[in-house]
DNA sequence: GCAAAAGTGTTAACAGTACACCCATGT
DNA sequence: ACATGGGTGTACTGTTAACACTTTTGC
């Protein structure tokens, strides 16, 4: 037999075969609404959550997120779906895991691959927008001694998920879940894996400026550093260690009633 | 309806499925012979690769996998088949990223899971009996300008792959096929995109530790990190990094020819 | 005794931290 | 004028790199 006739006889039918699905943390720099025309607005890390209008896990909220379909990858899927409920197309996607346990879904056995992706440009997040069933949370992941807590908060919600660490092999983070609130399936597992992720690789400049535009402002770069990273820089210091990661270019933003900030791009690898 | 009875009318065979697969990059490292009882060896990162018996590919050499069974998860699935192809049983496996390309298998869309796993412990390593259908390759990948060479060597056979960057995104190292001899599927480019991976993650002395036995002497523990980056170390400076990272007992290797070594466990984080 | 690995001490260079300070702008 | 973010200089501090050196063992 040959490679060919093999081929030809071959029934993929023959093998069970799991789902496999992408789910997506959609994560957005929110400015906080400022009466100063002049001051910086703070940054809040927010989540994009859609309220399930089906069975399984009907009227709870879940991570955007579907099956592949044939003629796509998994990037693919993710960054569609993405499109799908924020109406944004980012470039591209941040892998943080594969979640493969028996019972993640009650239907079938579900393969989903997570992904998260930082949309750093302003995004028009329908806050408190009542009916609509996708909404933005504000997001805080915070650790005290073994306990991780999740609060997730919209102007009228809030998704209080108490959890421990089940397993921190390999850098991979995994939780599991003792009390409160749960969003649908697993993800509030897979959002507190994936922020954590994304929090510990993001100490590599490139990272974040992955996420980025192609031109922007030092002072963007940081507030994205430390939203995702929860955690506030000396500019001047933060500056000289991002020195040989960006290029400056000759233009600059103005009109912000200050000094006009030097645009930049990423300095290839 | 009730979430029950959707669940009992629900229909999994209305959505097309891709097959699972894991492969693992089966790691070891190779003590070089000596003829001084003295003299530690040399090390050498070696990978255990299957020549395959069956269409497709057939006679070609490729990584340890396959499919994905029912009751397991991934991690389990590359655990098993590690065990199926080296006798090894690892306690677990550093997952590398998921290859959802769709022609990437001639038979049916199949997502590959790639798994990393290190052997630190004294394998039989079946370097060179003839007709076995596993052997042990020793392993350099490297790169000269923008170019990647994975040369894999067993006594007699040489297989050298050139590659150049696909992508670099995320964290993520990804090739694609410019000249050479190759592995069966893709495996050239998942074994090239794991072991950078690896490496890369290396540089967190935790991922070095969750490969290493339970008590381990520094020695070990530096050679190891050694043969994963394949850059020495001064033995008094890596001692110092690492000390945060392990705990003393009041164990110690004898019979070596020179001053017995204090055995270590890690510290937990 | 001696070769080899185990393990320690000393110094210099470098990167990161904290903070004081000046610059350029729109209202 | 002035508040604000943009941007720079400097002194201090902790980590890392390089290398010289001592200790302990089996043959």
């Amino acid at each position: 037999m040959t490679e060919n006739e093999f081929l030809q006889e071959y029934d993929i039918s023959q093998f069970d075969r799991p789902s496999v699905a992408a789910d997506i943390v959609v994560l957005a720099i929110r400015n906080e609404l400022t009466d100063n025309y002049r001051r910086e607005a703070n940054k809040k890390l927010s989540v994009l959550l859609v309220k399930r209008s089906d069975y399984p896990f009907k009227d709870q909220w879940s991570l955007p997120g579907g099956f592949l379909l044939q003629n796509e990858t998994l990037e693919e899927c993710a960054i569609r779906k993405t499109f799908e409920k924020t109406g944004v197309h980012p470039v591209s996607v941040m892998p943080t895991g594969v979640f493969s346990e028996l019972d993640r879904d009650p239907r079938t056995r579900v393969i989903s691959n997570a992904f998260v992706s930082v949309l750093t440009e302003d995004v028009d997040i329908p806050y408190s927008t009542g009916t609509r069933e996708t909404k933005w949370f504000d997001v805080e992941f915070t650790k005290e001694n073994d306990t991780f807590t999740l609060m997730l908060r919209s102007n009228d919600i809030t998704i209080k998920t108490v959890m421990s660490e089940s397993s921190h092999k390999f850098g991979e983070y995994r939780y599991k879940y003792i009390s409160g609130d749960k969003l649908a399936f697993d993800h509030s597992l897979i959002l507190s894996s994936s922020l954590s992720t994304l929090r510990k690789n993001a100490d590599n400049y490139y990272i974040t400026l992955d996420f980025l535009p192609e031109k922007f402002t030092l002072t963007q770069f940081q507030s994205v550093q430390e939203a995702i990273q929860n955690k506030p820089q000396i500019t001047a210091n933060f500056r000289r260690k991002t020195e040989s990661y960006v290029t400056p270019t000759d233009e600059y933003i103005t009109g912000a009633g200050h000094r006009p900030a030097k645009l930049y791009t990423r300095k290839e690898k």
